[in-house]
DNA sequence: ACGATTATGAGAGGAACG
DNA sequence: CGTTCCTCTCATAATCGT
């Protein structure tokens, strides 16, 4: 009976924003075209070299906007002298200039474990290798017979097993309790036989470095590097066995996701109403060619993984041919950074080609190569033209995250980036459920909670797993507009029950679905991220946030209908 | 009224350095 | 060890423009 489903637009008891505040002249500085490149005169000039500006930046600058600009001019100036309060500029790119590493065409293709910001080899491998696993707290010696026992070339993944095989070998359960200090959930009486697998403990060092009642002590790294989960598909040495909590174990599958970076304490929480599960922290830069740093608590198995074929680029040249022609060679990016919900201003575009334009020439000067690269990192843009960079189009996001191109056209550009941004990276997605081919060969019932656009249900079809039956929550009508018209455009055969509010499945509610179609077997969902994520300057509130505390409703469904159907085999 | 556009940093972790 | 700098992040709300 839940029913109020009205939390979305509580704030509007404030609108009475009626001012048609039109008299501003705010018509400043609209365009200003004046292109009359005047003599520099020295009197302009003196003025601006008395404000500290370079001088050449002075000249360039006026030659941009015109003499009579001086507004433009100054912001200009200002914009530029931006790069200069990084000490580190002129250090870092002036080798770059002159002793130029070039991008090879397998820095773009070969994907490395141990992280490709290791290409500096100034420590010989073997010394390297030992900071790293000194740095993961192994015993010095251990990483020392370790590495002379794998050979120098070995991977850091077969590093980790060799030490941990050896000491597992001489009985060490001295480090199996990082995760035991956690108080157990009161539904639960799982024993405490969290006995992890100890190369997941040391993949995900100090995953849970300080525990929830203790004050924090060392060296808090929350998340994993290099966040691969269990381990690469290409990875012959990836994890294929964990041990979960009883009480996780078995069918319906469930599989949660949210964004990694999440505040102190919000996954430790997470996983206390989720059996205890450990989530896999996985970015998708390992997948494709744009990063999205994202934990998954799941009791799927993992020993029978294959990924979504063909696979996708791994470069953002790849991946956007068209990009590919304008990239230049000092923007050495390869991949994207995490596709977002909103986009760069259009203004703010315009003054990062100026700044570009400013130089004549080839290639821009080092100063503005590097308040340009800046630029794009921050904004995830790509190269569109001759010294012309702009914002990823919602069909280019589409096809990054694994979605068929158009899956949301139909929408505005405003909702497009919206649900986008929200959205699954299917690869990587696709990669953990693949297993459950095998295990139903004939068709999944699922349970899809804050379906979004479908991420799941894309996922699952391109792995060609039938769907017999999705009940899907959402609430945007937009986005199950375009979640029905895919189920429409893939003629799927299955039943899809839609629903906007997530209280709406109570325990009446789900006994009665269960009653009709007989179980769900995967319980999937990524509840929302809004009072979570890094993005959201406003209210970061936490998992108890308006939007985020509905991961509570995830939790409580996965565990009505796990004990519900369990307790009718 | 509604979609499009725009301005708005904190926070956490890692790297470099002394 | 601490300090400093650097990097990245499934966003929100006010405003604009039809």
């Amino acid at each position: 009976m839940s029913s109020s489903n009205e939390e979305e637009i509580e704030w509007t008891d404030d609108d009475e924003e009626d001012n048609i505040g039109l008299d501003s002249d705010v018509a400043r500085l609209r365009n200003e075209e004046s292109m009359a490149a005047g003599p520099s005169r020295p009197p302009l000039v003196s003025h601006f070299i008395g404000m500290g500006f370079p001088e050449d930046m002075i000249t360039h600058a006026i030659e941009e906007h015109g003499e009579g600009n001086t507004e433009s001019i100054l912001d200009t100036l200002l914009t530029y002298t931006a790069i200069e309060k990084s000490p580190s500029s002129q250090m870092e790119v002036s080798p770059q200039s002159e002793g130029e590493i070039p991008l090879t065409d397998e820095e773009f293709s070969d994907i490395d474990v141990t992280g490709e910001e290791e290409r500096v080899a100034d420590l010989s491998e073997k010394d390297k290798r030992l900071l790293q696993l000194v740095e993961m707290e192994f015993p010095a010696e251990d990483a020392l017979s370790a590495i002379d026992r794998c050979g120098p070339n070995a991977s850091f993944l077969e590093l980790v097993d060799s030490i941990l095989a050896a000491q597992m070998a001489k009985d060490s359960d001295d480090f199996s309790d990082l995760w035991e200090d956690f108080p157990l959930s009161e539904d639960e009486e799982e024993e405490t036989n969290v006995r992890e697998d100890k190369r997941r403990q040391f993949l995900n060092r100090n995953q849970y470095g300080s525990g929830p009642s203790t004050g924090l002590h060392t060296s808090p790294s929350n998340l994993p590097y290099p966040m691969v989960g269990f381990g690469l598909p290409s990875d012959p040495q990836r994890i294929t066995h964990r041990e979960l909590p009883k009480s996780a174990y078995g069918p319906p599958y469930f599989y949660f996701e949210n964004v990694a970076l999440a505040p102190k304490g919000v996954w430790e929480e997470m996983s206390k109403h989720l059996y205890h599960v450990e989530p896999e922290f996985v970015d998708s830069r390992y997948f494709c060619s744009t990063a999205r740093k994202r934990g998954y608590i799941h009791n799927l198995p993992i020993d029978k993984r294959i990924q979504l074929l063909p696979p996708p680029p791994l470069t953002i040249q790849e991946a956007l041919p068209s990009a590919r022609e304008w990239w230049p060679s000092w923007d050495n990016r390869t991949k994207l950074n995490c596709i977002l919900t909103s986009k760069v201003s259009a203004r703010h575009t315009k003054k990062i080609i100026e700044a570009i334009a400013i130089t004549s020439g080839e290639s821009p000067s080092p100063l503005v190569q590097e308040f340009v690269l800046k630029e794009c990192r921050r904004w995830n843009l790509i190269w569109v033209g001759l010294h012309k960079v702009a914002p990823l189009e919602p069909g280019d996001m589409e096809v990054l995250l694994g979605f068929p191109r158009n899956h949301t056209s139909g929408l505005g550009f405003s909702e497009r980036y919206k649900c986008l941004g929200n959205s699954f990276q299917i690869d990587t997605v696709a990669y953990h459920l693949s297993v459950l081919k095998e295990l139903f060969p004939h068709g999944l019932r699922v349970l899809s909670l804050f379906s979004g656009i479908g991420g799941a249900e894309v996922a699952l079809h391109r792995l060609g797993i039938p769907l017999n039956l999705v009940v899907s929550v959402e609430k945007s009508e937009s986005s199950r507009m375009i979640f029905k018209a895919w189920w429409g455009q893939t003629k799927q055969r299955g039943t899809l029950i839609s629903m906007d509010d997530v209280k709406q499945l109570n325990e009446e509610k789900l006994k009665e679905l269960i009653r009709l179609y007989g179980g769900f077997d995967l319980i999937i969902g990524g509840s929302p991220c809004n009072n979570l994520t890094g993005s959201n300057r406003v209210s970061r509130t936490g998992l108890e946030g308006e939007h985020s505390s509905l991961f509570y409703d995830y939790s409580r469904i996965v565990h009505f209908v796990r004990s519900f159907i369990r307790g009718r085999m």
